[in-house]
DNA sequence: TGTACGAGACGAACGCCGTTCTAGACGAAC
DNA sequence: GTTCGTCTAGAACGGCGTTCGTCTCGTACA
């Protein structure tokens, strides 16, 4: 293509790179995204971090969605899931669901990914397993467990989201927190009345109160799905797939 | 300035272009998120479709993250908050979180929007109020009854936001379901049993169990925070800022 | 031993994004 | 009639994910 004086510039000035590695690119990864936050899990930092240009990732990872679950997936490697083993179930539910939001909020863009993102990797399915072994080993229905787990991990990684925002962004919340707090007392009374109480806490004890809500929801629901309905539950694929 | 030939070209070809305004911008934004989901919420193309540049739009919002919760928030001025003003107070409450849900589930990018922003418009802040009506009407307590709201809306936002991409996503979700159904039966016996469950249901059904374990829990939990603690709930203003 | 092949590395570019700078245009107030 | 401040834009900056085409290099095969 190019015509003119050939002079091919030797490309030899190459120092001994480390060659790139799939856990390299996730390490990587989740290392920024714990330094810099959610921006920081971008394809062009993780690539600057390693020395090399973004399109080098691509083949190791399809894309940045599938980056965003294996670095989420990596980080629950330290969820502990077997964490108070000998105990009864309920403590030991607690005690996995509090590992779980102890590992989000470790890192600060850690929750936020979460929200976004669901991991199907190994660790994922471990921590689905774990909390599923301590429901039904209390004596919840499989199906309830089933759906509760569902409902444990959305409430506890929002709330763990909502912390997380609460630290990074703390102007963006207490934005938020001024429009409740100068609710007019008429028009909505209940909202100005309670507004410190919508936003009170740092999740500790709201965190703990959330638990017991869902944990005893789950037990006590009225009727648990028996999972053997007449099966209109998933008619043929979507109803409205637009 | 351009010493040249003076040559100004009038601008006088201006066809009556509507001015701007705030509204204008943001049902325009509500109107592309309709069309084109999530990523049809950008400045740019609000500009466009406003035939302007993306600078206009500074002049009424302040910055993208402004103009998600104007969007988000007068979405939610379609909820109905005072149906079933007559009846009691738990059908009530499912009505009011139904017709929001519905609401979410109406545009395609509503629901995604609504898991990353918060608002804190007066739509919002109206279904806060009916939702602490309810609750309160119930005889619930009114610290549990605020941070109830919060559960439930999460809880609520999160099922739609699942639901959402199940519609417009279906080829991700459709993997992380195959990831769960290739699950090892030794090494994660429950999972692997359970994966149908766990996904199991468009939503209408366990929407509606989601919601009764909620109401349940509230109702029951232990020992609903007293609001009168003492004091430890907020030291400072945040353990750890960095 | 020589050679062909395929996977990996990578520069460059495309099209998109939010945001800012700068200069004009225009209506209202003095 | 002039000044002033708000609104309108064009242009640009830096960043993003992704793709294309090419180049290198270790390896397997002849």
């Amino acid at each position: 293509m190019p015509g003119g004086s050939g002079e091919v510039v030797s490309r030899r000035a190459r120092p001994a790179k480390a060659p790139l590695s799939r856990d390299g690119i996730v390490a990587t990864g989740l290392d920024l995204l714990g330094e810099q936050g959610l921006p920081g899990l971008s394809l062009r930092k993780i690539a600057a971090a390693l020395d090399t240009g973004p399109a080098s990732l691509y083949a190791y990872v399809a894309n940045l969605e599938e980056l965003r679950a294996l670095v989420l997936d990596k980080a629950l490697g330290d969820v502990a899931h077997g964490v108070g083993q000998g105990r009864e179930w309920r403590p030991r539910l607690k005690a996995i669901l509090t590992s779980y939001v102890e590992v989000l909020l470790a890192k600060p863009g850690l929750a936020p990914l979460a929200t976004t993102t669901i991991a199907s990797g190994p660790n994922a399915m471990r921590l689905t397993e774990s909390l599923l072994e301590a429901l039904i080993g209390g004596g919840v229905d499989p199906a309830a467990a089933a759906w509760g787990v569902d409902l444990l991990l959305l409430q506890v990684t929002g709330i763990a989201a909502e912390q997380s925002a609460r630290r990074s962004q703390g102007d963006v919340m207490g934005r938020v927190a001024k429009a409740y707090a100068e609710a007019p007392a008429h028009e909505l009374p209940l909202v100005h009345a309670l507004h410190k109480e919508l936003f009170s806490g740092p999740g500790s004890s709201r965190f703990g109160w959330a638990l017991d809500v869902l944990i005893t929801g789950i037990t006590q629901a009225p009727r648990p799905p028996t999972g053997s309905e007449p099966g209109h539950d998933r008619p043929g694929h979507d109803k409205d797939p637009a």
